[in-house]
DNA sequence: AGATTTTAATTGACCATCCATTCAGTATTA
DNA sequence: TAATACTGAATGGATGGTCAATTAAAATCT
């Protein structure tokens, strides 16, 4: 009755790798079903049907649904901290044009969609009462300032600046917050491109005449 | 063995504002639940015994748990909508009084406070799944949002501005919900009125020198 | 290489628990 | 007395997790 997202039959090389791949198609089914159908309708047998697998094989794979959870939401966080941080390595070290590069990764097709935004909310919908969950949603939201406001504070090194570094740094933050938050409840027609030629926008206006050398689209 | 919160024993005048104040505790008990436990575990017999009611009572009074959730996302809407609109009118005509107002206005108390915020998270991460609640919080977002591109517009009638209309709107919004997002996630160290500060230095760089007439603290 | 043993993967039935909802009956108030 | 408010027990269905049995793959032995 279900369609099964990926093979069932797996031709991988050794049982190390097989186990991986289950364990990913599974974090997927995860996914899809929080994004269908909300964390409290996900449960373990749908999972399954959504991968196309047992429901005991859920178990057998995650010991728990509990596990499977908190394996999905560190994945995301793992998948957003590697995003930006190779953005950062790409950009070279000038300060700029990491915070542009910055800017452009955070709505990368492959992090900001309505499905993982979908899923980054339904985390954080549940975060105050699962600690763990807390803990992971918590570092990632930090390193990710943290970065932001040292990159800020290099930049006004260099460039005129009309905001302390802090504020600066909370602005940008803020508008990306902003921004995939209308991603998810916001009207369809909204667009990557916009959204991130929008916070450049505040970035020109707070860094008058810094991006002119770069090429940043 | 569970705690009341508000007492039992109703002494109001007559019936129908009875009915009134039981669903408003029901709502109450729920926003504490979903605050402490999270959507998914937010049941009727938790909501019942955090409300110190029966369970049948709940369900009396609103028919279905699904009508008492929407209710809830209802009242927390209204309650939101109602805030920034009647700040607006305290405000008078001026668009950057009442910019500035709709601004401080967002982290009252009342409004902007962790248990709140994690009730609102709690919905916008089901609201793919349901409709309703999309609707809800989408309708409630678009008001706020074209109500705030109208007064950017008004704005820059009669002050330089830095950014266009459309832009600013969007920044200080996002900022606004960014910061929302921190007050959840973030360091519990973070303060209303910083975050209000934080605003208004970035409205100050948006539409510089423009707010030094106004009594905005 | 082929046969045999050991280990891992997978299934589907099963179970105790929890859940939303119903209901018959009781208390309260207009 | 008639309507509303409320209780607590019952119900059927869903849910997370267990388990014995089956299949597939790797390791070991001949």
């Amino acid at each position: 009755m279900a369609t099964p997202v990926t093979e069932k039959n797996f031709s991988g090389r050794n049982r190390k790798s097989q186990s991986e791949f289950r364990k990913r198609q599974l974090i997927n089914a995860t996914m899809d079903c929080i994004d269908k159908l909300g964390l409290s309708q996900t449960t373990l047998a749908r999972i399954a049907e959504r991968a196309g697998l047992s429901q005991g094989n859920v178990v057998f794979h995650f010991q728990s649904k509990e596990a499977l959870l908190d394996q999905t939401l560190r994945d995301l966080s793992d998948e957003y901290v590697t995003n930006w941080q190779s953005a950062l390595v790409t950009a070279g070290p000038d300060p700029l044009s990491q915070l542009c590069a910055l800017i452009r990764t955070s709505f990368a097709t492959r992090i900001c969609n309505r499905r993982k935004i979908s899923v980054w909310f339904a985390f954080w919908g549940e975060s105050r009462s699962r600690p763990k969950y807390m803990r992971v949603c918590g570092a990632n939201d930090k390193a990710f300032s943290d970065k932001l406001l040292s990159l800020c504070t290099a930049i006004q090194a260099r460039h005129e600046a009309r905001l302390s570094a802090k504020t600066a740094a909370l602005s940008i933050e803020g508008m990306i917050d902003g921004l995939w938050q209308n991603f998810l409840i916001g009207p369809p027609g909204f667009k990557r491109e916009q959204a991130i030629q929008a916070v450049f926008e505040l970035l020109d206006s707070i860094y008058p005449n810094s991006r002119e050398g770069l090429t940043t689209s």
